[in-house]
DNA sequence: TGTACATTTGCACTTATAAGCAAATGAAAA
DNA sequence: TTTTCATTTGCTTATAAGTGCAAATGTACA
């Protein structure tokens, strides 16, 4: 139980929901630069959100070179796959400018992969809730 | 957003799950005295979390003379009926203690409807975890 | 109208969680 | 083998959340 437990408590912070989602829309690896630059957050902040997710097995992490990638961890579990749906589930005006800034961002990548690492080293979490 | 959040922060407790699974399978409006007998929870720390519930959306409260019931809050939207569906893919193994403890406590219904308060006062929230 | 019973609420206490900053780690390239 | 850059971690502080107990509320019934 406690396994599950600590999956949905995850899902009760408006960050790791952000991060969730744009793993999702990108439906691939994310740097956790990219992470960063779509949704604005402290690079630290999101190192920390990023931890706890992977503790609690949804997401994987895997490292290329100076690169650090995490991706939704594949489940055949229903209660797995429900935790995805759910987040889909939250209308899209919600997240509508972290989609767009991801896109932004991914459209920097060269051969599909990531070359730079975050475009500005002092952004701060508050520019926009 | 915010509201959303609530929501998904409300299935970040295990003792609010069970409530919840409690509504789920019991398919009806449940007296407060049923669940605290189906958890075996104290009877305040079930009012609290029923209140967070009921706050956050996700159930309704009616009362009936002496009795307060709560059921889980109809919704046609995609993300509400997400939560039902997230709690009831939880594998039933973890959570059939508390179903044949409330189908105990439902077979005491009179006419289909709650006739007695809490069955023992004096329980205390740590006999099962 | 007062007594009993179901439920809620206020307060105290303890533990968990999130964010910020600075320092540490790890890997690549100069 | 030093520098640079991406990311993580430790420490601190502030705030939220969960539980327990006692007192309060609200409703029915004697």
């Amino acid at each position: 139980m406690k396994t599950y437990i600590k999956k949905l408590k995850c899902l009760g912070d408006e960050n790791r929901i952000r991060i969730l989602n744009t793993m999702i829309k990108a439906n691939d690896k994310l740097c956790v630069c990219e992470i960063v630059d779509a949704l604005n957050i402290p690079f630290y902040t999101i190192s920390k959100h990023l931890k706890e997710l992977k503790n609690a097995d949804i997401i994987d992490e895997s490292r290329e070179g100076k690169f650090v990638f995490y991706q939704i961890k594949e489940s055949e579990k229903p209660f797995d796959k429900n935790i995805i749906e759910i987040i889909k589930s939250i209308p899209e005006s919600y997240l509508i400018n972290d989609n767009i800034l991801l896109q932004k961002r991914l459209n920097m990548r060269e051969d599909g992969k990531c070359v730079i690492g975050i475009t500005d080293k002092n952004q701060c979490s508050c520019k926009e809730s």
